[in-house]
DNA sequence: GAATCACATAAGTCCGTGCTTATGTGTCGG
DNA sequence: CCGACACATAAGCACGGACTTATGTGATTC
C-alpha cells in the first residue's frame, strides 16, 4: 500500500470505474461487474490490485465476499495532493460550504 | 488533458518527482534533470505527458523552455477527489488551518 | 456428498509504454 | 555563417500489464 500502489491502480479506467461504483455502496464481485463489460476472472484481478493500493477492503461473507472503499488508500493520496493545493484554484467559500457539512 | 491524462501521466513514478520538482520551482528541462537519473530524450518525452495532462505549462525563453506547474490538471483531478471526500479521515482542525491560510 | 455457485489463481498472449540511439529543429555566440 | 547548445522527434526494443481460457478452492444447497 504505496503511494506508487495508489496512483497506478487508479491509472486504469476499469479499475476506477469499479472504484467509483463501490462509493455508491457497497457490494460484492458478482454485483460489481453488472454494468462494466468484464470477465470473472478480470475483476477478480482489479479487485487485487485495488485491495492491495488500500483503495479497497474486502470481507468474506459465507461464499461471497463484500467489497467496500477503504478511506486509508484515499487518506494517502490526498496527502500527497494536500502538497500542491497552493496551486489548486479552490475558491475559499466551497471550502466554508465543505467544513460547514463536516461540522454537522 | 482528460481525467484519464492525469492519472496516467503521475502512475509514473519518475514523472511525480519531475512534477514535485517543479512544484518547488519553475525551471527549464536541463535544470529538471540535474539529481534525477535520466535521458535528454526520456525527459522531453515525460514533460510531453505531462503537459497533454495539463499538470506542466510551457513557456519558450530564447533556446531554453521554461517548465511550470499548470493548475488545470491539478484542479480536474482535485475535483475527482472532492467526489470521494466523504471517505477522507481528514480533521475539521487542518481543514480550519488551511482556509485561513487562504483567507490570508 | 455431489452438484452448483462465488471467487481466486495459473498460464499464456497481446498491446501499450518507457527506454535507448540517432537525427532533426531552432537559437545563441564568436 | 558556423559550431555549439537546448530541446524535440523518430524508430526500434524490451518489459509490464490487462486480458483471455482453464482450473483450483471453499461454501451452499438439495
Amino acid at each position: 500500500m504505496t503511494e506508487n500502489d495508489i496512483f497506478r491502480a487508479l491509472a486504469d479506467p476499469t479499475r476506477r470505474a469499479i472504484f467509483e461504483k463501490l462509493a455508491t455502496r457497497s457490494m460484492n464481485a458478482s454485483a460489481l461487474r453488472e454494468g462494466i463489460a468484464i470477465s470473472q476472472p478480470a475483476m477478480s484481478q482489479h479487485l487485487t490490485v485495488l485491495r492491495n493500493a488500500g483503495l479497497v477492503r474486502e470481507e468474506r461473507q459465507g461464499r461471497f465476499v463484500n467489497y467496500q472503499v477503504d478511506p486509508e488508500g484515499l487518506a494517502l493520496i490526498a496527502q500527497w495532493f494536500a502538497k500542491y493545493r497552493a496551486y489548486w484554484p479552490t475558491r475559499v467559500d466551497a471550502l466554508k460550504a465543505l467544513l460547514k457539512d463536516m461540522d454537522q
